[in-house]
DNA sequence: CGCCGTTTGTCAGGAACCTGTCAACCGGGG
DNA sequence: CCCCGGTTGACAGGTTCCTGACAAACGGCG
């Protein structure tokens, strides 16, 4: 089972990657800082490490680079505050595979991690499986691509959107509760309460089902959330 | 077995809480304030705690934030009283993972920790087993959409319509009280004086047995209550 | 068989609730 | 500086819920 190592010094956000990387299968290690994450990392190598830039003690960057320089060859991808640029940059060269900037989706950050994975083991079926279309009414996904077309016609979706719309497809056309979007799209500990996965499920709506006032896919189910007919 | 601990001081609803849990097969543990809660917590982990928000002593929030700070990782389900909207975002900030108002009723409930579990323990075949089909003459409820139809066509049931449907489905043709009705789907233990369940029985024979005066499956039991005739 | 108290069915109105929509705001990036 | 995506709260419209009053149905009993 593939193997990932978190550290993260941030409980909330900690628990929030854990429990949704664990839902795609992956086995999860959580460390709370710099030493504690090295030392995780040296006895037991993951096949992934998700490392935050600014942690107490020994900072990410000392952390990447020990690392790095004992041989540690798995990828590791960073997380950076926005704006940041130069965490980005100091990070890539010290050895990083790529970077997160947060605040950040979830499903943003498991794209990342299986692409990590597929450069990292190229002799399974890598690219071939991510290959996956999928399609209700005249529209159609292409997750490979990230690309939305509606009766062949592209269509522009904001990332969050995106996101929102592959989240619901997860469920096979079951409900999925406001929560349950909020911690797959959003990530962890979400006020709930807001406008906020409607005001997305109106754009998707206005933009995929030409705004009409009867959507056909995108459906409301009261009291509990949304769910997605194909 | 799957075991939950549930905090909660109110001896009644703790009481309430654990019968009904059992019933479903859970192994259920209780603690009555927040300390108690805490040890039991860290003794030993349960897969899901069901925490009241409003304790005597230490409060719910503090008992959260300790555990999560602590690194505990299991679903937390929180309950709040109604209209408490600032505890809802608080519990949830503090990583609660979902929230049920009171009052509610036992069946919205477990609907909520089956999610929970469901989330967090995605090595079985998740999202599958839960879509569950049942019938009864020409209906046919598919509880993964939350869907009814009819003779092959869709019925749309108020909430409320749907969660009675399924508490009578749930006692497999025996005979439910309208109490019984009552505390699974309202969550009052009040006598019932009102007409309220039997005003939704009624919708429901309207939109189920074409409101024929001698329904054939929604069956009145007198002097007792309703039972459901496959 | 008819009476009577009790129980259930039905109905309608207003309160409470939920979702869709919008406009304002915020912060980042060009 | 403006634009864009994201987020939030306010508001409106519609739905749903609940309750109490009344009618109908039932069952026991004389």
């Amino acid at each position: 089972m593939t193997r990932i190592l978190v550290v993260e010094d941030n409980a909330d956000l900690a628990y929030g990657l854990r429990n949704n990387l664990e839902i795609e299968g992956y086995q999860v290690d959580v460390a709370e800082d710099g030493p504690e994450g090295m030392a995780k990392a040296r006895r037991n190598p993951p096949d992934v490490m998700i490392l935050d830039l600014m942690l107490p003690g020994a900072d990410g960057f000392r952390v990447l680079k020990t690392l790095r320089d004992e041989g540690a060859g798995f990828p590791v991808l960073i997380l950076t505050a926005r704006g940041e640029e130069t965490d980005k940059v100091r990070g890539l060269k010290l050895g990083a595979d790529d970077y997160v900037t947060k605040p950040f989706g979830v499903l943003e950050l498991l794209a990342r991690v299986e692409a990590l994975l597929r450069r990292a083991h190229p002799g399974g079926n890598g690219t071939k499986e991510s290959r996956e279309v999928f399609r209700f009414g005249e529209v159609e996904v292409d997750t490979a691509t990230r690309t939305v077309t509606k009766a062949g016609r592209e269509v522009t979706l904001a990332p969050k959107e995106y996101d929102l719309l592959l989240a619901l497809f997860k469920r096979q056309g079951a409900v999925a509760s406001r929560i349950d979007l909020m911690t797959q799209v959003w990530g962890y500990s979400a006020a709930v309460l807001s406008r906020t996965v409607d005001t997305h499920i109106a754009e998707l709506r206005r933009k995929l089902e030409n705004g009409s006032p009867e959507p056909k896919h995108i459906l409301t189910v009261r009291k509990i959330g949304y769910r997605l007919q194909s």
